[in-house]
RNA sequence: UCGGGGAUCGUCUAACGGUAGGACUCGAGAUUCUGGUUCUCGCUAUCUAGGUUCGAAUCCUAGUCCCCGAGCCA
C-alpha cells in the first residue's frame, strides 16, 4: 500500500507537551535513558478515535527512546464487565494503526498472585486493613467534598486478624460485600480518593481468563499503578480524570523497591464534532439499532472508521496534528477528514461509476462499435498503471450532470452544450427524451471523433468534464454513501432537546442499488479503495461480492461547485 | 460550602519576559481532461480588571467562565 509522504506522519514537530518532557528526561539520563509506555485498555469494549490518540501518544513516545517500548496491556480486574470478544478486537485496531508491541503483551490478571502477595505485604505493614462495613456504612463514612470522612469502626484490627481475613477472603468464605481491603491512608484528605481507598472486592464471578481461581478481585487504583511498576514502565500517560488518582498512584507504587519508579502523566482526551465518545453511549447506539453494529462505517469505533476506508497513516497523521495539551477540547471533524483526503488522494486509485445514472446515447456511433481507451489510473503518477476503457454508442452519465436549463457558471451538460467525457470523447447535446411524466430518460449526442481519448482536436474551450460508464460493459453494484452520524456539532450540548439519539442524522446513511461499475471495479476485494473520479473516495465493503460488489463512500472530494450552487 | 485542572484565530495548537506563528476552515486568484489535486495571496486570537517592567500571552494580585472528583467501574 502506498503512503502519502512529504508533510506530516511523524516528521513534524507536532505540538506534544508529554514529548517535550519525555525528551527532556531522555537528555538528562533519566531511567538510564529509556522510556517505557503502556496501552492499557479494559477489554470490554471496542477500541475508538480517542484511544487511537491515546495509541499513538504512547507508542511515539516510547519510540522517544532508542530502548524505548510500548506495552499492550489489558486491565482485566473487572471480571463483570469484561469478556475475550473484546481482547482480540483491540490487538487488531492496535495492530492495524500501524503499531508493534512485539512480545510485551500482558494481562493485569496474570499479576493477580503477585498483587495478592503485595497487598498482604501492605498489611503486615499495617498499610492496609480489612473492613467489614457494608457498601452503605462506608460510602456514608467516607464524607463528600465539605466534609471529611470518619474512620471505619473496623480501622484498627490487628495485623494478625487483617492477615486471616483477607487469606478467607480469598479462599471464598464469605459473601460479596462482606468484606473489602482497604488501604489506610487518611479518611480526613481532602482528596476523597485518599480516604482509604478500596484495593480488593470479592466478586464470585468467572474471570475470563483467570476463571473460578479467584472471588477477590483488585480495584483500578491499586491494580494499575503496581502493574506499570511489575513492568518496568516509566511513564504511565492517561487522561485528565485520572489525575485525581495520581498521588493515590504515588502512594501505592512508593510502598515498595520499584526501580523504575513509573510517574503517572495526564492528557485532555479526544472530543470530536458530530459524534459522541463514550463507550457507553457508542454501546446504546448499537443495542437500540441506530447503527448496525460497532463496525458500522458511521461509527468511530476503528472497526468502523477501518470498513468505512480510514487509513491508518491518515489516523496517526490526524492524531499527530492536533497535537496533545491538558486543555478540554472539541476538534473539528474536518481536520480527520483532511488528514484522510490528503493520504487517500496520495494513493487511491481513480476510476469511474456512475452512481444515479441517466442514458445518453451517441447518435453517430454506430451499435456494434467499441472505441477501445487506456485511462491512467493516476492524474499524475506513471506508476499506478491504467486500464482500458469503451465508448460505445450507448452510455450512463450522472443525472446531477445534466441540466436542462442551465444556471449560470455551469459548465456541465446542457441541450446544445459540449462536455467532455472523461479520458473519452467530446460530445454535444442534441435532444432530450422524457417519459410520460415528464422526467428526462435518454439524452441524444453526438461526439466529435477527432477528440477520441478525450482531448480538443483544435484547442477549443471545454470547460465541463463528466464521469461516464459504457453501457454495455458496466456492472451493477450497491453503493452506501454514508454522512455524519449526528447533525449537531456537539450532540450532547445540555442545550438541546431531549436524548442525544434524537440528535442521529436521518441521512447518515443513503442505499443506492443500481450504481454502474467501470469494468476494473468489478474484480476488488474487500477494504480496496478506490476514488471514483468527482465522487468521493470509496472502498469495497466486506458485504461484497464477485456478483454483487458493494462500495462503501469513504469521504467526498471537496465540491467547490456545491458551495457555488448553494449560494445561489 | 471543598479539592484538582484549564482558558491564545471559527477549530486544534505554538511562542516559556523581546515581531502572537503553524495546520484546518473561510475568502481571492493561477494552473488543471476530476468544479479534485497543486500553487500564490488574504481575513481572523492572547477570558476580564489592575499591577511589575524599557517591554507581559508569559511574572504578581483580584475576579470570571469551563472541565474533573464523593463506584465494592476503569
Amino acid at each position: 500500500m502506498r503512503e502519502a509522504k512529504g508533510k506530516g506522519d511523524g516528521q513534524e514537530n507536532a505540538p506534544n507537551f508529554i514529548h517535550d518532557l519525555v525528551r527532556e528526561d531522555v537528555r538528562t539520563g533519566k531511567h538510564g535513558g529509556v522510556v517505557v509506555t503502556r496501552f492499557p485498555p479494559e477489554p470490554n469494549g471496542y477500541l475508538h478515535i480517542g484511544h487511537a490518540k491515546s495509541i499513538c501518544l504512547n507508542f511515539t513516545t516510547a519510540a522517544l527512546s532508542d530502548q524505548g517500548r510500548c506495552h499492550l496491556r489489558f486491565d482485566d480486574t473487572n471480571p463483570e464487565a469484561e469478556d475475550v470478544e473484546y481482547v482480540e478486537s483491540i490487538r487488531q485496531d492496535v495492530r492495524w494503526l500501524g503499531f508493534d508491541w512485539g512480545s510485551h503483551e500482558y494481562f493485569a490478571s496474570d499479576y493477580f498472585e503477585r498483587l495478592y502477595q503485595c497487598a498482604v505485604d501492605l498489611i503486615r505493614r499495617g498499610l492496609a486493613y480489612v473492613d467489614s462495613q457494608s457498601l452503605a456504612e462506608i460510602r456514608e463514612r467516607r464524607g463528600d467534598f465539605y466534609r471529611p470522612g470518619v474512620n471505619s469502626p473496623f480501622r484498627d484490627r490487628s495485623v494478625e486478624e487483617n492477615l486471616d481475613l483477607f487469606a478467607r477472603m480469598r479462599a471464598g468464605e464469605f459473601d460479596e460485600g462482606a468484606h473489602v481491603l482497604r488501604a489506610k491512608i487518611d479518611m480526613a484528605s481532602k482528596d476523597v480518593n485518599l480516604r482509604d481507598p478500596l484495593m480488593y472486592r470479592i466478586r464470585k464471578v468467572t474471570h475470563h481468563r483467570t476463571g473460578d481461581d479467584w472471588c477477590i478481585y483488585p480495584m483500578y487504583d491499586y491494580a494499575h499503578p503496581m502493574s506499570d511498576a511489575f513492568e518496568g514502565v516509566t511513564h504511565s500517560i492517561c487522561t485528565l480524570e485520572f489525575a485525581h488518582h495520581n498521588p493515590l498512584y504515588q502512594w501505592f507504587v512508593s510502598h515498595f523497591e520499584f526501580d523504575p519508579v513509573p510517574r503517572q502523566y495526564e492528557f485532555a482526551r479526544l472530543n470530536l464534532t458530530y459524534t459522541v465518545m463514550s463507550k457507553r453511549l457508542l454501546k446504546r447506539l448499537v443495542e437500540e439499532g441506530h447503527v448496525g453494529g460497532w463496525d458500522d462505517p458511521r461509527m468511530p469505533t476503528i472497526a468502523g472508521m477501518r470498513r468505512r476506508g480510514y487509513t491508518p497513516s491518515a489516523i496517526r497523521r490526524f492524531a499527530e496534528r492536533i497535537g496533545v495539551s491538558r486543555r478540554d477540547s472539541l476538534v473539528d471533524v474536518g481536520l480527520l477528514e483532511h488528514a484522510l483526503r490528503e493520504d487517500l488522494n496520495a494513493t487511491s486509485p481513480r476510476t469511474m461509476a456512475v452512481l444515479r445514472p441517466l442514458k445518453l446515447v451517441i447518435e453517430n456511433l454506430p451499435e456494434e462499435e467499441e472505441i477501445e481507451l487506456v485511462a491512467p489510473y493516476s492524474p499524475d503518477d506513471p506508476s499506478f498503471g491504467s486500464r482500458r476503457l469503451y465508448l460505445t454508442r450507448e452510455l450512463f452519465i450522472e443525472q446531477e450532470d445534466f441540466m436542462e436549463e442551465p444556471m449560470k457558471k455551469w459548465f456541465r451538460l446542457a441541450p446544445g452544450r459540449e462536455v467532455r467525457l472523461r479520458y473519452g470523447a467530446l460530445v454535444t447535446c442534441n435532444e432530450v427524451i422524457k417519459d410520460g411524466s415528464g422526467s428526462i430518460v435518454e439524452l441524444r449526442c453526438t461526439w466529435d471523433p477527432e477528440s477520441k481519448g478525450g482531448n480538443a482536436p483544435d484547442g477549443r474551450k471545454v470547460r465541463g468534464t463528466i464521469h461516464w460508464v459504457s453501457a454495455k460493459h458496466a456492472v451493477d453494484a450497491e453503493v452506501r454513501l454514508y454522512d455524519r452520524l449526528f447533525n449537531e456539532e456537539n450532540p450532547l450540548d445540555e442545550s438541546h432537546e431531549g436524548d442525544f439519539t434524537r440528535r442521529i442524522n436521518p441521512a447518515s446513511l443513503e442505499i443506492v442499488r443500481g450504481a454502474k461499475l467501470e469494468p476494473s471495479l468489478a474484480g476488488r476485494g474487500p477494504g480496496e479503495r478506490v476514488q471514483l473520479e468527482r465522487l468521493g473516495y470509496f472502498v469495497v465493503d466486506p458485504d461484497s461480492t464477485p456478483d454483487r460488489p458493494v462500495y462503501n463512500r469513504t469521504i467526498q472530494l471537496k465540491d467547490s461547485w456545491a458551495k457555488l450552487a448553494g449560494k445561489g
